[in-house]
DNA sequence: CGGTCCTTTGATGGTATTCAATACACGTGG
DNA sequence: CCACGTGTATTGAATACCATCAAAGGACCG
């Protein structure tokens, strides 16, 4: 972390829009304030690293941070990706244990810390903040479900269908949009190589869809909705 | 549901020790004593379906029970499997939402079941229970991680080979055990196709490992690490 | 304007799914 | 205790899908 900050009034602003803080009340929000910390992040930089004893808790609160983990021979295979108002490694929350998985800034982020320990405090005292982790853990384990069974039950090309899908507007009608991170960030979301995203998009051509750069346009959503 | 009925002697000893009550004061353990129900799932009863408004939380004491998830199409995808102590569902806990799988029971199963919303209020007072809450869903969460991470990084017989050392006790000498369920379940679990997992383990053989039925010899255990 | 990184495209091989048919295990009832 | 039948497991052959390697094309930033 190149340096670390009480956080001023923009990121108040966000943090209380996280997912995390959204929910709780006045007192709680005020310790948790208390206790955060604010960081830069340049790209690549890592937040945590698998097997490191997990003493911190964290929030996105701009750029993404991607979490992978790690074969013996070096192969990386990303779990989650985190994007603002999001709760990071949630899932050691805990234990008092240790990172199951590696952050890493994909791209220049800044980011809450909270102490780990004093968050556990807290919340020991204060049912609304073991609450909304609670929460926060729910959402990110439905997703880990969905992910999970998108990734058994469907094809690349569907699989990208499924998302470009999920980031347009619920009518069935064109629309363009940018994505929100560059491709091979998305691939690796998607448990593909970009190679394989890069197919995947040349196939959905013929289905309506246009890929210039970040620029995406849907004819039809009715016929990705088919595919 | 069969027949439901208030926890027994029997059934309270099981609940004491499941990963939801074993962390809990004595006075939260009475709370939730009070609101649980026993029922008997034959096997391949359903709990819930993906979709349905979810009221209720479930707590596997014998017996196993799969979720999976279902394609437009009638294709399944698994997506945790619970044993005995687990936490069924608890991805749902807190939205007062809809169960995001199916559950049904994988055999003759005994659960106890837990009205969400007099949770949700117990867990409202007392911290100790929303900790407990977020401690199941972090390890579930993990959990997830793993299998995401796993299913992307190796090879069915690599995933096999790992499920099987998992089983093992620590040190690196020959052991025997039994399969805690059948194959096809494993092999759904692992993310397989029941034909792929007979193929795995027919190509483990070559590496000490030998399966009748459900007994499992693994000569070498060290071996099966390098796979 | 030049370099670096990201993306695309092509060719190939490994890996798992699918379908189909046979063999096996287990529980049931005779 | 054995015979039977259902559901489960194995094996084989064909196909589909994706990763990987290699190389060329483009985008973006200094």
């Amino acid at each position: 972390m190149n340096r670390l900050m009480k956080p001023g009034a923009r990121e108040r602003e966000t943090l209380l829009n996280s997912g995390l803080l959204s929910a709780l009340g006045v007192e709680s929000v005020a310790a948790m304030m208390e206790i955060a910390a604010i960081g830069n992040l340049p790209a690549r930089q890592m937040l945590f690293r698998e097997g490191e004893p997990a003493d911190m808790l964290h929030c996105v609160l701009s750029g993404y941070v991607r979490v992978y983990k790690l074969d013996p021979d070096g192969r990386e295979a990303d779990v989650e990706l985190y994007g603002p108002g999001d709760l990071i490694g949630a899932s050691v929350v805990l234990d008092a244990g240790r990172y199951r998985a590696t952050a890493q800034a994909a791209e220049p982020s800044l980011i809450a810390r909270f102490d780990l320990k004093r968050v556990r405090d807290i919340a020991a005292r204060r049912p609304d903040l073991a609450m909304a982790l609670a929460k926060a853990l729910s959402g990110q384990l439905a997703r880990a479900f969905a992910s999970l069974a998108d990734d058994r039950l469907h094809t690349a090309p569907q699989r990208v269908a499924r998302y470009l899908l999920a980031q347009c507007p619920a009518e069935d009608k064109a629309t363009s949009f940018r994505l929100p991170y560059q491709k091979s960030l998305l691939a690796g979301k998607l448990g593909l190589a970009p190679e394989a995203l890069s197919r995947a998009f040349s196939m959905l051509r013929g289905h309506g869809v246009n890929v210039r750069g970040r620029l995406v346009h849907i004819g039809d959503p009715e016929a990705l909705r088919r595919i």
